[in-house]
DNA sequence: TTGAAAGCGCTAACAT
DNA sequence: ATGTTAGCGCTTTCAA
């Protein structure tokens, strides 16, 4: 706003021509194909554009003509803020923006906040393909995107089938991690998970919940903590999973707290994001509690941050998820069979992981 | 790609409405006037549809006709992929998320790398707008926009004769800052600036080229700055600048080198962004200089990295600008003049800054 | 090198 | 409550 003389769009494509006493195809010529016509003629044509103020072809008429939009929306389950606060959020945003740089399309990001079950905003992107991150199964902005004749690429959730994705294989990457706690020592262990669904649930997870969860990578990590310390001995039931709905430094602190208040005898709470870490390791703090001495804690994606606390964690290349899912969607080759690409993850051991203190250390010291 | 039957675009609202027996008009209004038919239609309608396969009203046709594309553009001066780098960059890209969900409209984010002169993104995106963010004057994409016919907000720079824009005062702020130092005793500063044109220039900056800057924010910031401290006495082109064309911590460090090599007598370093000063403070310290002790280092952004260095800095609301600039352009009530807002900033004196060392403590010890 | 014709798929008056 | 009529602004065969 502001420069009036700019906001009612007189001159058009076709009024151009008329004014020069020219075809339409000899306008469009001379912005889309410089080599069909004289250099003096498009000079005039040019010129006559700005005389009369004619910006150029409408890009959402051209896009009509030629069915491609220029741009690859993106659909997160989360605010479109919020993912300008998860650093690892962050990061496969920067990928992807990589590759549509490279490929010099346009991003789009939808505003499908999750709460709003208003799935008009999927409807009306223009846009040549979609890039799903991370979201529910049951998410209807999720059906809305499939009901689009258009590409997607999924990144870490949810798993459709025939549908091409692009994420770490969570099972193997969470169970090197827990073989690593195993093999210290730990059997009393806790959980502190994202959100399973999309109703919320800030508290201890029963074991149905685990099963019936729409976030596939979570239930996917239970699954496999479940499986590696059910071969350790360890009755899965009897593992204290606390889940937040929000996923805040904060909101970890509070569910370590929970968990710690009902199962003192934790010896490892393993977090299934360094975020939801992070707040662990300050609750641990806030109690007194020596980290790895008395309590272990892991965290999941290897962010910078988990760096800096000297986390234990299992790193995932968040830049590359991103990047690999826009490669793959603007690869637009044919190709009958879903593609899916793994990327690898990297167990790092640091500062916050060691054996638990035995009962005799507990009581009389080490 | 990956799911071959919905690639094939085959049924319109046309193909559908004959399929009915009823008018496109029924159909159209099936999807987006529900009172205007009677339920049974509407349901047979929808039903028809799903067997058909149509997806519902192509959002491109639909924006051709109602002349409303859902979303805004965002133009920025550095590669897309850098706006998830830089922490300032992100703020304003949350606080413009955050307005255009509350509108509802998708954010279209332009791939318009600094170095392509390539301007053809900007005429294919489908916005109804587009906020600018922090370019210079002369770059061809700021043209592009200018050049649409669509409302257009700035943020930070160019300032643009009749066009709306969002920022602090950078002058009255960096003034206070200058003020600060001088009242501490500073008289031998040097200052460390982001990139003050489209060219490289990794190095010093004659006056020259400081007042012929094509970032409105750095030049303004120089001009304060010389005026705060020409009142005190020192005269500006004894003043040393080093302009670094890339904004990481690891060029403001290599920029600090650069400076106190060859002013060692510099007691005070000015940066004109925190990202800067978080490099000059780790150049003093490689240096072993002690800080603010032996060399005071200020910022400027406020960023959350800067509180926890304690560095001395002036804060603005980035988050703010992002969101202020989204309401501006979305709220298109019609108005003549141009609209500015004009953000708060705080200086915030923290641990980075203190008096000079005098010569005598320079040279005997405190 | 230029032009004529034919839509791309949809919505919004304005009827009925 | 449903249909008729007119485009929105552009590109693209195909012909001249």
């Amino acid at each position: 706003m502001g420069r009036p003389m700019r906001m009612r769009r007189q001159a058009t494509l076709a009024s151009l021509a008329a004014e020069l006493g020219v075809s339409r195809t000899t306008v469009s010529n001379a912005y889309n194909r410089p080599d069909q016509l004289s250099p003096e003629l498009r000079r005039r044509v040019l010129e006559t554009a700005r005389r009369l103020g004619y910006p150029g072809p409408d890009p959402v008429a051209r896009s009509l003509r030629t069915r491609k939009a220029g741009a690859v929306g993106l659909l997160l389950t989360e605010n479109l803020s919020y993912a300008f606060r998860d650093p690892a959020a962050i990061g496969v945003l920067e990928g992807l923006a990589l590759a549509c740089e490279d490929a010099g399309v346009g991003l789009h990001l939808v505003p499908a906040s999750p709460g709003r079950e208003d799935v008009a905003a999927v409807h009306r992107a223009g846009v040549d393909g979609f890039v799903v991150y991370s979201v529910p199964d049951d998410d209807p902005h999720l059906a809305a995107v499939m009901a689009r004749p258009v590409p997607t690429v999924i990144i870490d959730q949810p798993r459709i089938e025939g549908v091409d994705r692009v994420g770490p294989d969570d099972a193997a990457a969470i169970t090197q991690l827990a073989e690593h706690l195993v093999g210290l020592g730990h059997r009393k262990v806790g959980v502190l998970c994202m959100r399973l669904g999309r109703d919320r649930n800030d508290g201890f997870v029963p074991v149905e919940r685990q099963r019936s969860a729409h976030f596939h990578v979570q239930k996917t990590r239970l699954e496999a903590l479940a499986a590696a310390f059910g071969k350790a001995g360890v009755e899965w039931s009897d593992v204290p999973v606390v889940e937040r709905f929000e996923h805040t430094v904060d909101d970890g602190a509070s569910a370590a707290r929970q968990l710690l208040d009902a199962y003192p005898q934790v010896t490892a709470v393993i977090c299934t994001s360094d975020i939801l870490a992070l707040g662990a390791l300050a609750e641990a703090d806030r109690r007194g509690l020596r980290v790895p001495g008395e309590l272990t804690v892991t965290g999941f994606d290897g962010i910078a941050e988990a760096d800096r606390a000297g986390l234990t964690t299992v790193h995932q290349p968040v830049l590359e998820k991103g990047r690999e899912a826009g490669k793959l969607l603007l690869a637009s080759a044919d190709h009958v069979n879903a593609r899916v690409i793994t990327l690898a993850t990297e167990l790092r051991i640091r500062g916050t992981s060691a054996p638990p203190r035995t009962m005799e250390e507990h009581w009389f010291g080490p």
